[in-house]
DNA sequence: GCCAACGTTGGC
DNA sequence: GCCAACGTTGGC
């Protein structure tokens, strides 16, 4: 079990309609940045993942569930981009933002902080567990 | 709205 | 293969 989070702009895929989507999911498309698509292709069905809300919002709102491994994006003819499908798991008790995450020293070294743009990254099972406390989370 | 960080492109 | 120019992301 690896532990990711995938950024999204409300603007441009929210939380909301990752839920509207339900057991079906949806590809998360569009990722044309190569550590990102890298993140995406080292993915494996029942892999979980945070759901941030970028540039206004600035939080983790949900979980999510990787549900197929990377195929191509429907999106492009231009081979080199995959991407992974994922549906929403559960919604966060409470979100938890970047603040609270730059707050934290034990999130010091996470990837959201250190990396603002990276739309794919990997999460350690210590951070992963962090913020599941933070969120107020009890799985 | 600005700007820092960083990734990509393309000329050489 | 290097590097300058440019474009984009996203926090502030």
């Amino acid at each position: 079990m690896t532990f990711w989070l995938f950024k999204s702009e409300v603007a441009t895929w929210s939380w909301d309609q990752q839920v509207a989507k339900g057991d079906a999911g949806e590809e998360w498309d569009g990722v044309r940045n190569y550590q990102a698509r890298n993140h995406m292709r080292a993915m494996k069905p029942g892999d979980l993942g945070f759901f941030y809300h970028s540039q206004k919002e600035k939080e983790i709102v949900g979980i999510i569930e990787v549900i197929a491994e990377s195929h191509p994006d429907s999106t492009t003819d231009d081979d080199r981009w995959d991407c992974v499908d994922i549906k929403a798991v559960r919604a966060l008790p409470r979100p938890v933002t970047l603040a609270m995450c730059k707050d934290d020293p034990r999130l010091a070294d996470m990837v959201l902080v250190n990396n603002t743009r990276l739309s794919v990254q990997p999460v350690t099972p210590e951070e992963w567990t962090i913020i599941l406390e933070l969120a107020g989370d009890k799985g």
